[in-house]
DNA sequence: GTCTATAACGAGATAGAC
DNA sequence: GTCTATCTCGTTATAGAC
């Protein structure tokens, strides 16, 4: 285990890193989390965070990995019951309420909003975890093709920045979520055969 | 009239200034887009702006305005034809593609992306105007209730961050437009009558 | 209307002491 | 591992000359 003293104490700083970021972005927005802020917030100087963080873009990539640690915990928290159907639709949900819940997750993991940001080969594998889960599920309803997909996305997206933007505490968009995957899913066909 | 020559120079220099800022907000993100940087690009000096514009949120809320004229110019181009329905998709394409067409709209119009950003009465009253249209010819089809309008404008807005985010250039997303449309007009009835 | 100059501030990043 | 000190750069905004 990587678990000594030490090691220990640093993972705990680099948690207080992490929340102080995401901390910042809820008060803030993403794009106002800076090494500075950060800094100040858990409680040491600017120049301390170099040892954690190579960068203010690194820092980005470490919540950007850390949330989808959180989102893909979360799916696995319940044993994958029931149909293909019921289990798209708890997916659905736990994302979809996993973004309004904290919105610069939206803004980071499913939007390009913060120049220079990409995430590094490692995290991009995560969200490539999410796609390919999602993927399954809409195989095992027949949606095969690439339009089902980017329909269900957008479907997903759509309500979630509108939750975020306009109602950030209730749920007004969010609440349609199931009525609006069983239609999508019952009617949508794409004209074209990709 | 307000035309006079020098009332013209200003306008030109105006609309320059509009145009560097949407530029920069193309190039590198509407959170970049700083007073200096859009002096930088009209070719004048940073503190020369301050005769156009009384701070860095206020060139925010003339983009929003100008947007919104825009927009609601586009709209009264075609005039009004054919049945609610056809009314409707209509403006729902030229929405989608005005913001695909150029993502920082779609930020600066339909998301809250900008810290400090609120638009001023004047402008908001013009998206007001785009809200009233869409609403009316909901009406118009007997989509009366709020989750109707809510899950249209998911709809629109779930496939403008989409489209923007993962296909820039393409219309991978923004061709599904008429045939959610269509569904969610045909299927969608919310559970509770609000 | 545009300029120079400057104030006041905050950022990212590095060097080097302890 | 954390600090002080510092470099370098960029920003918003204002004062005052022309």
């Amino acid at each position: 285990m990587t678990s000594s003293a030490v090691a220990d104490r640093r993972n705990r700083r680099n948690e207080q890193i992490l929340a102080a970021a995401w901390d910042i972005a809820a008060d803030q927005g993403l794009g106002a989390v800076s090494l500075h802020e950060v800094a100040r917030r858990v409680g040491i100087k600017q120049p301390s965070l170099y040892g954690y963080v190579s960068s203010r873009l690194d820092l980005f990539d470490m919540m950007f990995r850390q949330a989808y640690e959180q989102l893909l915990d979360r799916l696995d928290a319940a044993p994958p019951t029931g149909t293909a159907r019921e289990q798209l639709l708890r997916l659905s949900r736990v994302v979809l309420d996993f973004v309004v819940e904290n919105p610069p997750r939206q803004q980071l993991l499913f939007q390009r909003t913060i120049p220079g940001f990409e995430p590094s080969e490692a995290s991009y594998a995560l969200a490539l975890r999410l796609v390919d889960r999602t993927r399954a599920l809409l195989s095992a309803l027949g949606k095969r093709t690439q339009a089902h997909v980017d329909v269900y996305t957008a479907l997903i997206a759509g309500l979630g920045s509108q939750q975020i933007a306009n109602d950030p505490d209730g749920d007004r968009w969010s609440r349609h979520l199931e009525t609006l995957l069983d239609i999508v899913l019952d009617h949508f066909d794409p004209q074209e055969k990709p």
